[in-house]
DNA sequence: ACCTGCGGGACTACCCGTTGCT
DNA sequence: AGCAACGGGTAGTCCCGCAGGT
């Protein structure tokens, strides 16, 4: 049935945003229903878990959106900084625009959930994984010499670059943390 | 009288602990009150303002806390890349020895309560502003050449290291963290 | 069509268990229906009035069911005195071998769902006056000379007993009942 | 303080009032709440158990009150059946004049709630226990042989009387379970 | 004057019995 | 026959004041 997507699609659209804005224990399931237009009902027949896994199924989805993204981003750059700095830039456009509210869609959930949410924090962990995974490929296809390490610490600081930068309403962090990676990857790949 | 001081302090500790492993929206005014033994209708004699004044005035307490410790760390090494590195092990050993929970103790109620709050948000942005200042100090007493950019690099690595590492449950991140910023550093600070 | 009656008696018989043990509204639909393998929309299809006519029936049922059961039992008895009590403890081993769940089918629905449905009410009704009426016929059968009011004190004291020993998890009113029904039974029928 | 012991006692007046009428099941927490003027949240104060202590609690009252009610009855009767008797009678009236409903106290919980709270059921059987006490008690001084199981069996076809006149809408059950007590008696207590 | 027991609703996540469209 | 949807219902917890005792 085609309705069937559509709702749980719509669903996990709405609960992907508010999730990425809120966080998980902020987001109530009336708004997560109401904004999506759903009725209270329909939400527990299609994720019979209840919020818990409505939030591990968006994180999920979020994460895979953010990586094609972001893979399309860097496969249309010359070379491996630049590529790093324009993914960073589309975050930052990104940030400025929500006036500051959609940072990481990940990180808020992976901090306010996972202790009590084993579920939500694998799905947040593997989120990071497959990001991971993308940035080591695109190094290693760059000639890197440590890939695996190296794109650690560009998921890390642009993360931490995030947080700040939400944080203090100033995109300024990933600024400064854009310029140090085309420094830092520039010295790692000749 | 002393008990005052005494319930108050109490509360704040209680409430900085229980904010940095469970964010602002997760952590009850039950939760807050029952365990640090204080009565319920205490609460708003000590803090008119609530639970957001409580949390903002707990966030302060935890920023200028690690302040400190991370101050006397780096006061005590011999070089900047060192300085650093022990800073980050000593917060590896923190989330490590907590199972994970107790990470950064300001980014998870910088996500989840900055939407709502200004009041909170502007804690937390205080509090990354003094780490970064105290950062920037060292690193120029280090003669680092930017240090104030520097600094910010440092500041949002480790938080993004923290992040991973906390969400991953496992240390890797850091410590890959760690070995890029003491190359980054020794090679900025000769 | 016969799986149309199959599916319509099995859930009529996962009614009747649920509903004796549980009582009326303490049985949900969703128990109702994954209990007896059916799909819930079905359920619409053979017991239009929902719930409630579902409730009717499988009462009706068990109604039926408890009186050939009971009509078998003094059918094999020598005098009334014994098939009372052969019957009061044919009731006390199915409690006890169900641990004590399985009390009168009826008494648990007649009490909590009287109040809102003269339906099942009477279906309630209709199955305590059959049964008064099978225990009229073996008593005059017997030669008592009250037989209905007679009738009326077994059927009382029976449910009353059943009442006790669930509550109590314990038989022991159960067979007060019977010793006492057995003189009585002996004082009225020569 | 004076007005807590007055809230609490409010809404178990009014809980007994609805447990009994309506079970456990069928009586939701803002009928309770409401029908007695009561806010939602005071209940937790008052009641940390919940439901399931509110009802446990209000059960054991309705238990104390009834037994204080039939004490004064059969302690004004000049003999055992008569008091009895009297008892049944006032039963009876209590029934008719509630339209029915109001039957014995403890049954309707004692049947729908016992599944799934041992509290609950405890607290039944407790007020089960209290009144076969008084009845034994009482039979003792009247001269019975064997009051203990007598007792048993006046309260056992007393329950029973009591719900099929309230399954009936007929107090014709109670009238015969009087009037046999009332010959069993006369014979038991010469 | 300092404190707190008690009360007050709005809101939470969750699930109910029910019905239409397929 | 049945999947998907529908709101109103459940018990329970939220954050918060206020009267009044110590």
């Amino acid at each position: 049935m085609v309705r069937r997507t559509d709702t749980r699609q719509r669903m996990l659209d709405t609960a992907a945003d508010l999730f990425q804005t809120q966080g998980y224990h902020a987001t109530g399931l009336t708004q997560l229903t109401t904004a999506g237009g759903a009725p209270k009902g329909s939400l527990y027949f299609h994720f019979p878990g209840g919020k818990e896994q409505l939030a591990a199924e968006a994180i999920r989805q979020s994460g895979e959106r953010l990586a094609e993204l972001l893979g399309a981003i860097v496969a249309n750059a010359p070379d491996a900084a630049t590529g790093i700095e324009n993914a960073i830039e589309a975050l930052a456009v990104s940030l400025r625009e929500s006036d500051f509210r959609r940072g990481c869609p990940l990180a808020t959930v992976a901090l306010d959930a996972a202790a009590e949410s084993d579920m939500i924090r694998e799905a947040c962990a593997d989120g990071y994984r497959s990001w991971h995974t993308l940035i080591e490929a695109y190094l290693t296809r760059c000639g890197a010499t440590q890939p695996a390490a190296l794109a650690t610490v560009v998921l890390a600081s642009i993360e931490g670059g995030l947080l700040l930068a939400r944080t203090m309403r100033d995109t300024a962090p990933l600024r400064a943390v854009a310029t140090h990676l085309r420094a830092a990857l520039e010295k790692e790949i000749p």
